[in-house]
DNA sequence: TAATTACATTTGTAGGACAAATAAACAAAC
DNA sequence: GTTTGTTTATTTGTCCTACAAATGTAATTA
């Protein structure tokens, strides 16, 4: 009765509210990295909550990286991580499987963005590597799992973008395991793909972006269809 | 001393230990949102440290959305959200400068790779909300921050791809703090779109999607020019 | 002045207490 | 016998106190 009297968000603990002070606090004042905090004490006495409140808010916004701490010299500001939270939840046993699906698209959209970075930042010495892997592969009958991540992986380390890097590592557990539950549904996957990765490098050699981005559509084919073919909006 | 002993890594704290236990432990034994965990005391107990130390590493668990907790009923496991953990640090204010860089680039990558399940998945009635918003913006001289978001949020949601949607939307004031510093800069963008809303709209209800990357190339030009001319490696 | 030592402060961890909420068991009324 | 109301027990949420470890600060001494 008191609750719903107070507002509409009355599902919030204490330990949220204070997280969200806290995050506000931090960000509208202009925290920046070394900056240092109030202690626990006087957090606590200024919002008037019990100390435990505090440390538990400011556990999550450690977890995050928003902040450090060591004993005596205080809380300090700190450069949060972007990817300290997702990645905790990034795993398929416990991801939905509409976010899943979302994710696997979310890899082949990102796949297919990346070819204006490619011609922007490709370095002789890159290009000498993906050649060094891609003859590699040019033996094999198939690639596996590994050859996939060696090949792929080596593109997104040579756009120059760091987090797009890590974003797709942890995005590729997620993909693996959605493609592998529509090759258990029977989607076959066993035909020459058309674009080769030996293909794909040498437009990335000599021709442009544009062509880069129709070769990569082609070569990905499989995957756009397999996940494009079961909508029925 | 005794620390650097036991092994490498001793700055971790309990919590940060809990913490990742526990979120083995519902990984490894497979929990689906609904099933309870273990209470507090029990966890303490097992884990033999004080239940502070368990709350707060919960703390964490909840604010990621991995677990809920009611009174009496327990905890039970939940559908983590995916973006719960970096939208709380997904702010221009706190971001390091490269983090932000990396994100304006990664939502021209976003950008670019989205032509595929815009074909896939557009539908007649996607096209006449889409182009209702182009004929809004018909006879404007320059479209505003608002009129941007309209138009590409529409086709974020043209996509089918809820998540994908939500990844923009966080991305978005990041974007616009970088690209207003580049403005700030000198950099300048008074010159006609050779490709504006309206090109894009028609390629999208008539073209391909081949043809629509390349739209969406040329539309994105400044952008991608912006970014790109800094490099120096 | 410089080095050392003692002190004070702050986080990290432990443990106890109780309120609020509620599921479960039980009792009562029809 | 079924339904309704009541009691009870359990679990989380919050508060409090205490103390160890670490470390910056100040006092003390050579």
């Amino acid at each position: 009765m008191k609750a719903s009297a107070l507002g509409p968000m009355e599902s919030l603990s204490m330990t949220d509210r204070v997280e969200n002070i806290l995050r506000e606090y931090l960000m509208d004042n202009g925290f920046k990295p070394g900056d240092s905090l109030p202690n626990e004490t006087e957090i606590a006495q200024k919002l008037n909550v019990s100390r435990n409140v505090v440390r538990e808010a400011l556990s999550r916004l450690r977890m995050l990286g928003l902040i450090e701490s060591r004993t005596r010299r205080g809380m300090i500001m700190a450069q949060p991580d972007l990817f300290a939270g997702i990645e905790k939840v990034m795993s398929p046993s416990i991801l939905s499987h509409d976010n899943q699906k979302d994710l696997f698209e979310l890899r082949l959209i990102l796949e297919m963005g990346i070819a204006e970075f490619l011609f922007a930042r490709k370095t002789d010495k890159d290009l000498e590597e993906l050649e060094a892997i891609v003859n590699k592969q040019k033996g094999l009958k198939s690639l596996s799992r590994e050859d996939e991540i060696e090949f792929h992986g080596k593109l997104y380390e040579m756009t120059g973008n760091d987090t797009f890097r890590r974003f797709q590592t942890l995005l590729f557990p997620v993909f693996d395991h959605v493609f592998k539950e529509y090759l258990d549904k029977g989607v076959h996957m066993d035909l020459p793909n058309p674009v080769s990765h030996a293909d794909l490098f040498d437009v990335l050699k000599s021709g442009t972006a544009g062509q880069f981005r129709n070769a990569m559509y082609v070569h990905l084919t499989p995957y756009f269809t397999t996940t494009l073919k079961k909508e029925h909006s």
